[in-house]
RNA sequence: GCGGAUGUGGCGAAAUGGCAGACGCAGGGGACUUAAAAUCCCCUGGCCGAAAGGCCGUGCGGGUUCGAUCCCCGCCAUCCGCACCA
């Protein structure tokens, strides 16, 4: 396949060149200006006008999920998600809508800094230079994003801004009274603290009205008290306030990679090694940034229920935020005596679990805690072999990895602690183990063990020989008891005071729960698997916080925040991009910015790359404010409701929608990116900054595109394919409309270059519908003689259009064929169904091929429909189709045309085919005039020529008939 | 183990209660050509049949229905998440 089918190769360039020199697709924002030759305000009498948001078309808002500039360029994956919201944003142009679609860069990341750590180049030049790269190769397939809004989160003008919303995030604090959160100066202390701020006023008044009080005793004794406040109260409330803040810092274990002197995310530890290198990862306690997403747990769930997500989607976020409704559970420990004595310190404390099945509580034969629970040291007889033992096993615990831990999950293990507890319900004294089963970090890091109904229990009740006591009795007879962990009756489950028994699990749950809440025992609850947002990374190429760290009178560390003129605080210029020997964060390499001129330490953490994904969608509707994250106007007009629907479209226009309109991204997001992007968005919406609570109201996963041979993409498997590749062989149109070909958006499907060959012959039909074949032959000529030299405009000028396009009214036919393809595209493109889409545009080509003569104004609006397909060659066509009829007003815009309408009135049909089926089996199709009554269907299609055979001797016991689709006759 | 998605010709797929396989790829035949490429036309699910035509066929087994690829129940397979979350 070596000669061009089309000359993609001059025009494709030609209409890359125009739509920049006129920046054919800026999305104008209210306020702007619009220049007078812009095709947008010529479509919408705004031209030369400064137009506010009540002024503009409605909005939508299409994006794209934000790519990482890697190394290693494009494969032909990425393109799949921006062809499709390509489409749709030209698509949704031509309708008439005010169209934001924008594209930029998630920059910051690992494989720049690594880069750096080994060759000592700033990660600054790598990013610029993949970023350089990556946008050569969306530029050249045509997309028509708004460029001047492009951004990257490594650009201190952006990221600026994401260090001012991790600020709002700081001095907010979530008021479970409002469900919201709230700046940190709402916050209410707690009586103890309160009595400086509001009370030491009401002292001095009752001083005021004391005989003895004097002025001078008075201010006396206000200094007293304001010193007291300063030097007593004050580090308590500071305490108070930063554990209320959403960014808070705490003590928690991280993932740090030994050989790569470096703390990992979660994301990039796969298997319990790093993703890069295959290094063992281990777990650490360290000083860490937390964001409290866990405050918005049920906010987030609830909320999935007012955006368009996939259902998988959706499930996934459900089962990553876990939400599960259950009971804490009180069990007092039962003082271990040697002589009459408590022989451990733990003898009069509680322990709290949390148990979704408080109904079987009086099942509950042991409690188990998480090895590491802070309860065990105090609760283990002192000096005893069960104390030696819980050290071997809790050593034995922090030398597994993760991955090992997992691993040996079947096998259950654990050690008892030599305590008891006592079971409220029964009085009965329960042993008290410590297992790996039991996680810290859920619930109270503490279980009651009931294992005759809980897998986990049974296995482990088995392997050590603890009591398996029945409470739930299966519904039905021949299921065991024994390991039944679903819903049943309630059965030996009674006290003095309460009796369940007889009860379905869900009464009883009620009923158990409500007695210990009277009882003081227990209390209804909801749990979280979500956990909070580990903040930090001991990184280089990343926000730096704008935190710094001082020491109060007594010497104790506390944080605070630089103000917002301090913004943006960029990382200092290192030599080297190690961390420290010490084993320090990169930044604390910067002795210089290390430390500021006050003695206060900067925060040498960094933030993660997921901080500037959290917002970027709010910068690209005002990518140049320099006074603000986003003006309200410009957040208000794109992500608001204000704006109408449109009128152009016949099929049911999209509602406006709050927040991002459409957004097309891989699964690979699923959870983190989308969950904290919401996190943030519902924050600045508490606050006031944004005016919805969700951020992107309609979501579409482009499914994955997989190697010719089947298997996913990838270097080791020789089976990537370079974008760059396809489109010198076949030209970005082709290209395009081969990734939309290939099947549903959503599906995984394989790569096939005979399927793109396929489409650029279609293409190279198209073409050939308009173009005459003697200047065809002329203009290859003359390609050969100048060989590639000869200019694009000379060249293209060189071609004609065919002879038998005329302006001529057409044929019935020819519009039937015209309006089915706008009637069948439009709906597909509403739908997201770019590859029948494609299939009908296939269909209609094939059919005018043959056409003898082609009217003007069909052609026209056919590329229409191809132009959010195939831009460049619509654009070229369109061009000589227009200079055909030498209008003195020129060739107007195809970008901004408007959608054609089709006409129900040309599709209509005089005659229909209709199936005849006898006992539901096709016997033949006849034909009838539309217009036929049921009654007339049943009399032709009775006498169905090839349904004779099947009728012959029989009665016909009953008819159906579908008006205007078939006629199924019943025989006996 | 739990959750979600998917299963249709040689391949990518279409049809979502009403003619299964549109459209495209691959394959076969023909036209044009000295020839090839390109292009254009025809055929192309399986089985039986010379043909007309018939029978079978949407992962498997049931069900609902005049009629099921589509809806319901039960399996199987593949892919993707999550995974001792009490």
């Amino acid at each position: 396949m070596s000669r061009r089918q089309y000359p993609f190769h001059l025009i494709e360039p030609k209409w890359q060149q125009r739509w920049e020199a006129q920046q054919t697709f800026r999305a104008w924002n209210p306020g702007d200006s619009v220049p007078a030759s812009h095709p947008f305000g010529v479509r919408h009498q705004l031209a030369g006008k400064t137009p506010a948001a009540s002024e503009l078309p409605p909005k939508f808002y299409i994006l794209d999920m934000f790519p990482y500039p890697s190394g290693a360029g494009l494969h032909v994956g990425h393109p799949e998600g921006y062809t499709a919201t390509d489409i749709l944003a030209r698509y949704r142009r031509a309708c008439g809508f005010n169209v934001l679609h924008p594209m930029g860069w998630d920059s910051f990341g690992l494989p720049a800094e690594q880069y750096a750590v080994k060759t000592g180049q700033h990660p600054r030049k790598t990013t610029e230079a993949n970023i350089a790269n990556f946008t050569r190769q969306i530029r050249s397939l045509g997309f028509s994003y708004d460029w001047t809004r492009e951004l990257a989160t490594t650009d201190p003008d952006y990221f600026k801004w994401t260090q001012w919303i991790f600020l709002q995030l700081y001095n907010s604090w979530f008021n479970p009274e409002t469900n919201k959160a709230e700046p940190i100066e709402t916050l209410t202390y707690p009586a103890e603290l309160k009595l400086i701020v509001e009370d030491w006023k009401t002292i001095t008044l009752q001083r005021a009205h004391d005989d003895h009080s004097t002025p001078e005793a008075d201010d006396e004794f206000r200094k007293a008290a304001q010193k007291a406040m300063n030097e007593e109260v004050e580090q308590s409330r500071r305490a108070y306030r930063d554990s209320k803040r959403l960014a808070y810092v705490s003590e928690a274990p991280v993932n740090w990679c030994p050989e790569l002197g470096t703390v990992l995310a979660n994301e990039e530890v796969i298997d319990g090694k790093s993703e890069v290198g295959g290094f063992p990862v281990i777990r650490k306690p360290m000083k860490q940034w937390m964001l409290r997403i866990t405050a918005f747990a049920e906010r987030l769930l609830a909320d999935l229920d007012t955006i368009e997500w996939s259902d998988s989607l959706k499930e996934m976020q459900r089962n990553w935020i876990g939400r599960s409704e259950g009971a804490f559970v009180n069990f007092t420990v039962d003082p271990v005596v040697w002589e009459g004595k408590p022989i451990h310190q733990g003898a009069k404390d509680t322990i709290t679990v949390f148990t979704t099945r408080p109904d079987t509580l009086f099942g509950a034969t042991y409690l188990v805690l998480a090895p590491e629970h802070p309860l065990v040291e105090l609760i283990a007889p002192d000096n005893s072999v069960e104390w030696a033992n819980i050290c071997n096993y809790r050593a034995e615990i922090a030398s597994k990895s993760d991955l090992e831990r997992t691993e040996l999950a079947k096998e259950k293990t654990g050690v008892f602690t030599g305590a008891y507890a006592i079971n409220p319900v029964n009085g009965e004294k329960i042993p008290i183990w410590i297992a790996d089963y039991v996680l810290a970090s859920y619930g109270t890091g503490a279980i009651m063990a009931v294992p005759a109904h809980d897998e986990r229990d049974f296995d482990f009740a088995k392997k050590f020989n603890l009591p398996i006591v029945q409470v739930v009795q299966p519904p039905d007879d021949k299921t065991d008891w024994q390991g039944f962990c679903d819903e049943g009756t309630a059965v030996n489950s009674g006290n003095a005071e309460i009796a369940l028994n007889g009860l379905p699990t869900k009464e009883a749950k009620a009923k158990i729960t409500t007695w210990l809440e009277s009882k003081g025992l227990g209390k209804k609850t909801v749990n979280f698997k979500l956990r909070d947002w580990l903040f930090s990374r001991q990184r280089y190429w990343g926000e730096p916080f704008p935190i710094v760290w001082k020491r109060d009178e007594a010497a104790n560390l506390y944080h605070e925040a630089l103000p917002e003129s301090a913004l943006p605080l960029l990382p200092p210029a290192l030599d080297d991009y190690k961390p420290t020997a010490e084993g320090q964060p990169p930044l604390a390499r910067a002795k210089d910015w290390l430390t500021l001129p006050d003695g206060a330490i900067r925060e040498t953490n960094t933030m993660p790359q997921w901080a500037g994904s959290c917002w970027y969608y709010l910068r690209y509707a005002d990518n140049k404010n320099a006074a603000a994250f986003v003006s309200p106007q410009a957040e208000g007009y794109w992500m608001g409701t204000a704006s109408s629907p449109s009128p152009i479209s016949q099929t049911p226009s999209p509602k406006p929608t709050p927040g991002v309109d459409l957004y097309v991204g891989g699964t690979e997001h699923a959870v983190l990116h989308l969950l904290y992007a919401r996190f943030w968005h519902k924050v600045l919406f508490d606050l006031g900054h944004v005016s919805t609570a969700e951020p992107f109201f309609k979501l579409v996963n482009q499914g994955l595109i997989l190697g010719e041979d089947g298997q996913k993409m990838s270097k080791s498997r020789g089976n990537v394919v370079n974008p760059d590749d396809v489109l010198k062989e076949f030209g970005a149109d082709a290209f395009r409309l081969y990734e939309m070909f290939m099947g549903p958006l959503q599906d995984v499907k394989p790569w096939n270059t005979r399927g793109v060959e396929g489409v650029y012959r279609f293409l190279g039909r198209v073409w050939r519908l308009f173009v005459d074949e003697k200047a065809e032959t002329d203009y290859e000529q003359a390609e050969t003689v100048t060989s590639g030299t000869g200019s694009t405009k000379a060249l293209l000028e060189i071609i004609k259009l065919g002879a038998a396009i005329k302006d001529e009214p057409a044929t019935p036919a020819q519009l039937k064929a015209l309006h089915a393809c706008i009637k069948k595209v439009t709906e597909d493109l509403d739908a997201l169904r770019f590859n029948t889409a494609i299939s009908t545009m296939m269909i209609f080509v094939n059919e005018a091929m043959a056409w003898p003569m082609k009217p003007w104004s069909v052609l026209r609006d056919f590329l229409l429909l191809l132009a959010p397909f195939s831009p460049h060659l619509a654009e070229e066509l369109w061009e000589k189709l227009h200079a055909l009829r030498a209008d003195p007003a020129g060739i107007p815009s195809l970008s901004y045309a408007a959608w054609p309408q089709f006409d129900p009135a040309r599709l209509v049909e005089d005659t229909l085919e209709i199936p005849v089926q006898v006992n539901g089996k096709l016997r033949d199709v006849i034909r009838v005039p539309a217009g036929a009554t049921n009654a007339e269907l049943e009399e032709a299609a009775k006498a169905a020529e090839k349904a004779q055979f099947f009728l012959a001797g029989k009665t016909v016991k009953k008819v159906i008939v579908v008006p205007k689709k078939l006629v199924n006759l019943i025989v006996a």
